[in-house]
DNA sequence: TTAACTGCAACTATCGTGGTTGCAGTTAAA
DNA sequence: TTTAACTGCAACCACGATAGTTGCAGTTAA
């Protein structure tokens, strides 16, 4: 448990391509090339961001995926929310010991102290939208075709 | 890798423990025993923990573990550095392409939303020492047999 | 000398993840 | 109406991290 899956870097990857095709679509074998990955395990995280209502997915020929928000609407903690489960912080594997003063009174403690932790980190995530990223690979992009000149 | 190990929790509950004996030492037992595990267990985790100078093992017979500062000179956040490893969330698992120019940025700014993002949540449990934790401890059995009378 | 400790290596079972294959269902285009 | 390009989904694999356990060597006080 290193930390969290790697799937809000694919969802964020994703939605700043989506945002970058603007009102378009892109399929899911675009998008995995991108991430040099596979289709299937991108249908698999942007079927969650569907669930969450920040994609959309048109099946059969031509079909593919889209933005269902105006990328200003889309912060970092959407996607976290919605791709990631569980907790970051993990708690007790197994609840402590009732004789111990300090084992039946941590546990309340913990939470309270690790979801405040975790909500410092979402409220971080929440300031940053996908717009706000788009806005910064267009801003290098820009700069690396003036050097180029 | 839904979360984090619960390493902390464990580290911060034995912390915790060692600050409710005062200067005196515990056992990797007996501290297996409030965390209804097991003293090998507990012995790797506090290694880390004598490792990051947070506290003192002595071996042999009426050996044991004991704090090697002040409790209120150990915050949550010394624990969890102590034992925890790698990020809390996960960047990609392989380089993105760098034919597609959301790929070949996204990587970098990521970077930057996510550290901001570990580091909002590290500050947090930096402010919450064990023996603020202790306090609520004892506060709290202190009610309980107020309750009882 | 013995008993109570730590320290450490080795091993197991389990789980989540990323990745893959295969196939059914849907839709537009030829 | 057939075909090709998609999504959706279940099943499976390999890998790595974790919690837990056993066994034993080393250390120290009684």
């Amino acid at each position: 448990m290193a930390g969290l899956s790697s799937r809000s870097a694919v969802a964020i990857h994703a939605l700043t391509m989506l945002a970058y095709r603007g009102g378009g679509s892109l399929t899911s074998a675009e998008i995995a090339d991108s991430l040099a990955s596979n289709p299937v395990l991108v249908r698999r995280i942007l079927g969650r961001l569907r669930d969450a209502g920040l994609v959309r997915s048109v099946e059969g020929r031509n079909g593919g995926w889209s933005l269902a928000r105006a990328p200003r609407g889309i912060t970092l903690l959407d996607a976290y929310a919605a791709v990631e489960e569980g907790r970051v912080l993990s708690r007790h594997a197994h609840p402590p010991s009732d004789a111990c003063e300090v084992g039946r009174n941590i546990c309340d403690l913990l939470e309270v102290e690790f979801q405040d932790a975790e909500r410092a980190m979402e409220k971080r995530l929440g300031r940053t939208t996908v717009a706000g990223l788009l806005r910064r690979v267009l801003d290098t992009e820009r700069e690396l075709a003036a050097a180029d000149r």
